[in-house]
DNA sequence: ATTCATGCAAATGTTTTGCATGAGC
DNA sequence: GCTCATGCAAAACATTTGCATGAAT
């Protein structure tokens, strides 16, 4: 999703167009081939525009979870992790490298066998997650 | 896993056995249905053993994991939750019921497919997390 | 007796919140 | 001008750590 898009989303749900949320989503769109870590984020949205607060980002996070437009994941230490969503995007999973966080999207998902086996289960699935962890091609070469 | 085998797993690992320690281990064998929160698992170790203190049951866990005798899951929440690995376990997820914690073992695993979509991104996969979230029997009941 | 495990209290790190001020519409 | 978004500082949590004491072997 581009800056203009999110910018249009946000404006049509009376949200107010600040520079610190400019800067914020500019930051979540450009870096929308990995996952970002919040620390991340309030770090290079200080650089775009340096009054922008940490409550701020945590804030705005807040909105754009709220509206959908966001994955949040955490991983195994304990971080947490953003991504925007794309809206032209069907359902999909997502392989993270361990080392650089750049994510690639898996364009496969055995919901139909999930539910079924949930179902046998007497469970009724209403969510599920399926992350994949390991090393990017750059990653695998550096170490 | 039964109480006695993780201590003597613990045991013969050089680990002291303390009234905290075994007040944790009932915790975790008794409630090896669900996923227990952290929180849960302080109060309930308290129940068994009053002097149990919360660095204590930290501590333990990381013996534990560091033993790999425990999953570690972080809900959507942000909420820490745990569960024994039973020894005679092979590779399976868990569908974890979203009200209750209930857990049940989904047997399945799409790793040959998730293998070959990974070497396809040039990644090197190394972990990955497939967990289903949804409603008990009793808890669909209930709502 | 030795050493490991624990309790306590303080520190740490992350996220949330109340309130006054300032910016967007 | 009105209201929402922000900054700041404090609070709220969850988790970790240093150190002295006590318990397990």
């Amino acid at each position: 999703m581009k800056l203009d898009d999110l910018i249009e989303k946000l404006e049509s749900n009376n949200y107010r167009i600040t520079e610190q949320r400019k800067a914020i989503l500019k930051v979540l769109a450009e870096n929308n081939e990995s996952f970002i870590s919040v620390e991340s984020l309030i770090q290079k949205s200080k650089e775009l525009y340096q009054k922008t607060n940490i409550s701020t980002v945590y804030r705005n996070l807040e909105v754009l979870e709220g509206l959908g437009l966001i994955y949040k994941v955490i991983n195994e230490n304990s971080v947490t992790l953003y991504k925007l969503i794309c809206t032209d995007e069907h359902h999909h999973h997502h392989i993270i490298c361990k080392q650089c966080g750049k994510t690639d999207v898996i364009d496969f998902c055995p919901i139909n066998t999930l539910k079924q086996l949930s179902k046998d289960k007497n469970f009724n699935l209403t969510d599920h997650k399926l992350e994949l962890y390991g090393y990017c091609m750059k990653c695998q070469i550096k170490e």
